[in-house]
DNA sequence: TTGTCTCCCTTTGGGAGACAA
DNA sequence: TTGTCTCCCAAAGGGAGACAA
């Protein structure tokens, strides 16, 4: 689990929405989830159009059609420059999302991917905080929240248990910086936590319900921060009145055609709770699980995923194919190109499609300092821009 | 004010949206507003880029980026086949918007102009219905709806008045086929009509305030239908989390580009009351308006508007410049170029820029039978489709 | 003719401990 | 340790005529 807080030093939501607050990174990173990790501004990231196009797919809820025309110059990835990440939250839902401005770039250079690395490996460990899914009786109209003991004891300010029975007021501020109150009291037969006074109002303002999580935490200057985490509801139908499904999908690949074209930048939005994959992914992590990872049939892997209450776990799997994804339009890409099965068949809505830089083989432990930082490919003249080097796909220039 | 119910006989909603109930035309119209006036399915119209382009950034609130790219290939005009026509309704504000299925076609014949010109002119004459501003009191939550006396007597089945007081149920259903009863009364001093139980769940169920509009209607099955019609509201900001704006404005233009390289259909969303002018229009309309009316600067011409509670009046302009309302991306489009003043300069919210077809000029009074069908312009071989016939802009060819 | 106010009484729902999982 | 229930009482709000614009 990584903190944003490199990745996006000026987490400052000035983008299309013209807001003027700050989203607290941290705090941003809790309601994200612990498997989001936002690469650093002025690094160099992968970037893959079919991804995206993925995740807007999910956003809407509609699948791609056929009709959306192929970009034959549009490579299935794309070597891009991250100019800027600034974290955003819906207004209505609090949905957090990012938007990152991207310019197509076409070769990297050793130092490139070493400050890649770096910014990978120096993200600060996440703040802590507690998430607790909502009972009935938390989201009913008759009473409060049940903070749980430990919780309250680690997050809110200590209670003076000298008063009869022990209060106080809470004042904690969401990701839009606004300010919701509560009365903090540890009273009933037996002792408890509990959020009285306030807690409804946060309640109906954000529309939560049971299944729905609440996250508390506190930042720097000991200020309490909340934020929301929505239970993954059925289908919302988001088909938006504005544009047309399809209308999107081409938008999403002429930009990126544009760009790529003209190596100008152009804007995405990342959805994390949307999207089952992010789609632009740091430099030396897609470098390293190219280079380090020996995939063949049969091999054996783990990979993470998030628990209820926002932990993280390992499930172990095997990959079963190597195969495209969408063999029409998006031929010997490398998203989601792994056919994998899973060792637990319990909930079985895990992904039954990987990307190799998601996934951590258990047959090659020892690759701390793998052996691609010698690589010292130089880029090719006459070779266009963006064709696929011979193991990589990308061009990478020595320094 | 017309009615859609030719224009779109197939007026259900199965659209991206995958809803299941069929939108009733009339009170989709209504909703509308009386200006609002749709082609017909399977006659021809002209669909212009830059008013999509416009009503994407109205929607949005945001102006076109320098950075979306020109479509030098994209006429600022296609003409168009539209196949089909669907009404919706967003489910959770319920604004009204129209899908349109439109393919690009390289020329029309005058069997095409009579039709588009008979699908204007057999629209049926607009259902009756009333429509009330909410007042402070109406959206209170301490009593009722106060009805209008002449509304009540017109629209709702007739009370029994031997009752004291007499009282009678009622059942209205609104755009997604939801049912809202009402508790219809006659009481008070003096006497009045009222809606009592069952009005504050439909206000706070549809989140109406004081300024927002509610309209009943009776169907042709005497069944009370209601919509509502919000107060045009401050700033939204619906800026999407999906897709950055740009990529939008590009994916409207790279479809339009792509459905008439290929004179493939393509899908547009049409939103009466976010936009400030139509961009599909009947071929008929724009053909007769770009033909009979020799603009001039200094001309006097005739402009409708919609009043408030749903009337239509008339204001007086004059014609003060003809000129590209985008120099650079657009350039001899025909979107917006009459730039006009207006007598009265109350109110001073009136565009000051207009397209041919929404002005009636007031010095060619005699425009009946105009002398464009006897037009016959064959079309030129090796012409590339779209490119500009010498005074129209658009290809006609004899049937 | 109809918008707002105020009064009256029902309904809703915050806030407490009891109790059980 | 914490989720649900029920009880109690305060606050909210629907429904009526009064009154005035």
């Amino acid at each position: 689990m990584k903190s944003p807080a490199n990745g996006a030093a000026a987490a400052v939501t000035n983008g299309e929405g013209g807001e003027k607050k700050s989203i607290n990174p941290e705090l941003w990173q809790a309601c994200a989830g612990p498997l989001v990790n936002l690469p650093a501004a002025g690094t160099h990231v992968v970037y893959f159009p079919q991804g995206h196009s993925e995740q807007v797919a999910a956003s809407l809820k509609k699948d791609v059609n056929a009709q959306v025309p192929n970009y034959p110059n549009l490579p299935s990835k794309l070597l891009c420059l991250l100019h800027n990440v600034t974290l955003h939250a819906d207004p209505e839902t609090d949905e957090v999302y990012a938007q990152m401005t991207l310019q197509p770039v076409s070769s990297f250079d050793k130092d490139a991917l070493l400050r890649s690395d770096l910014a990978l490996k120096s993200n600060k460990p996440p703040t802590e905080f507690f998430c607790k899914i909502l009972t009935a009786s938390d989201t009913s109209t008759h009473g409060g929240f049940s903070v749980p003991r430990r919780a309250a004891e680690k997050t809110f300010p200590p209670l003076d248990f000298s008063m009869q029975p022990p209060a106080q007021e809470l004042v904690a501020r969401d990701l839009h910086d606004n300010v919701w109150n509560f009365r903090h009291i540890y009273r009933g037969q037996p002792k408890r936590h509990l959020l009285t006074t306030g807690w409804s109002l946060f309640v109906s303002g954000k529309r939560l319900f049971a299944g729905d999580s609440v996250l508390f935490m506190r930042d720097e200057k000991q200020q309490l921060l909340l934020g929301i985490r929505r239970a993954s509801r059925q289908p919302t139908n988001l088909s938006s009145s504005v544009l047309s499904s399809d209308s999107m999908h081409i938008g999403i690949l002429a930009a990126a055609a544009h760009a790529a074209a003209n190596n100008s930048p152009f804007t995405v939005f990342y959805n994390p709770r949307a999207s089952p994959s992010e789609f632009v992914i740091p430099l030396a992590k897609y470098y390293k699980a190219v280079y380090s990872n020996q995939i063949s049939l049969g091999m054996r892997f783990r990979m993470m995923f998030e628990t209820e209450e926002s932990g993280t776990r390992r499930y172990m799997g095997t990959i079963t194919g190597i195969s495209d994804l969408d063999p029409v339009r998006w031929k010997n890409s490398q998203w989601r190109n792994l056919q994998v099965g899973w060792d637990e068949s319990t909930a079985g809505e895990r992904r039954n499609r990987v990307s190799i830089w998601e996934i951590e083989p258990v047959t090659a432990p020892f690759f701390i300092c793998p052996p691609f930082f010698r690589s010292k490919r130089p880029r090719q003249p006459g070779m266009p821009a963006y064709s696929r080097g011979p193991c990589l796909g990308l061009v990478m220039i020595s320094a």
